[in-house]
DNA sequence: CTATAGACCTGACGGC
DNA sequence: TGCCGTCAGGTCTATA
């Protein structure tokens, strides 16, 4: 499922393939997936538009459009962005964005649950959206700032796109492992030592799982197909009842906030 | 303001 | 073999 890792990766390899490309058209097979549109005006509006560039916000791809409009996609659980030429059209396709290459790309999504929405002019709109935790602005400090502002556990609020941009389920459960901290401490509970560990935490384990291309725990792939192997090295996400890479203890499974949340019980204790 | 529950979706999987 | 119930989880919306 495509987090800050996962959604990065499939920038950095759409990137070269689309910008500078004009829009032809697009598809739509499943028009659930556009937000605030109608499925004329979302047409009328992106058609013949040249992509200049594509960025990313927490989960959020924004393609920028050359008369200053944006694209934003957001993949969800199982959206895939793949770059296609004129092989048969991949099962699930939901939407086709036709390129003048004669190029196309394919949003291939079983769960529909992915969302495309065009904004006029002006920046992308995001919901309540917190730091981006691999800019330098997101210091220790900065984070022991907003922890000391919630009590619930640090598991929901780490899932919490308000709090911190792009962190999910597999990466807040790995995060929390390395910082050796109970997903159910409460989140004004940490001590500075641990919250320094987590902010520590947070970064390493989404600069390794991006170096390595993100996660395919299900239905992740990348633009050109291949899938990421980010996951090879996770330790307790996904592996519940596997020992604990550390301490042979079997990991645990959790539901919290109806999250399935994987730990180690003896290497993160609960006080 | 924070916190939480339900809705959206459908493939995969276990039990009978 | 097939039917049925349950689970997976990111984000939006509604409610306390």
């Amino acid at each position: 499922m495509p987090e800050l890792p996962e959604v990065e990766t499939i920038k950095n390899e759409l990137l070269p393939y689309v910008v500078g490309r004009r829009i032809s058209s697009v598809t739509l097979a499943w028009e659930g997936m556009l937000q605030k549109t109608t499925p004329a005006e979302f047409h009328s509006s992106i058609c013949g538009q040249r992509i200049t560039g594509i960025s990313r916000r927490g989960k959020y791809l924004i393609f920028s459009l050359d008369d200053g409009d944006s694209l934003m996609i957001h993949l969800r659980m199982t959206g895939a962005l793949l770059i296609g030429g004129d092989e048969p059209v991949p099962d699930y396709t939901r939407a086709i964005i036709h390129l003048d290459d004669s190029s196309c790309i394919f949003f291939r999504d079983p769960r529909k649950f992915g969302k495309m929405r065009l904004v006029k002019g002006g920046d992308a709109v995001f919901g309540r959206m917190g730091p981006e935790p691999l800019e330098p602005d997101f210091t220790p400090r900065v984070l022991a700032g907003l922890l000391a502002k919630r009590k619930a556990p640090l598991k929901a609020v780490l899932l919490d796109q308000g709090f911190i941009a792009g962190i999910g389920n597999m990466y807040a459960d790995e995060a929390l492992f390395s910082a050796r901290i109970h997903p159910l401490r409460g989140a004004n509970s940490l001590s500075r030592e641990e919250s320094r560990r987590l902010h520590r935490a947070i970064q390493q384990v989404l600069r390794t799982a991006i170096a390595n291309k993100g996660a395919s725990i299900r239905s992740y792939f990348r633009p050109g197909g291949e899938p990421g192997t980010a996951h090879v090295q996770f330790r307790v996400a996904h592996r519940g009842g596997k020992p604990c890479p550390v301490c042979d203890t079997p990991i645990q499974r959790i539901p919290i906030r109806g999250r399935g949340s994987y730990f180690c019980p003896k290497c993160q204790p609960e006080l």
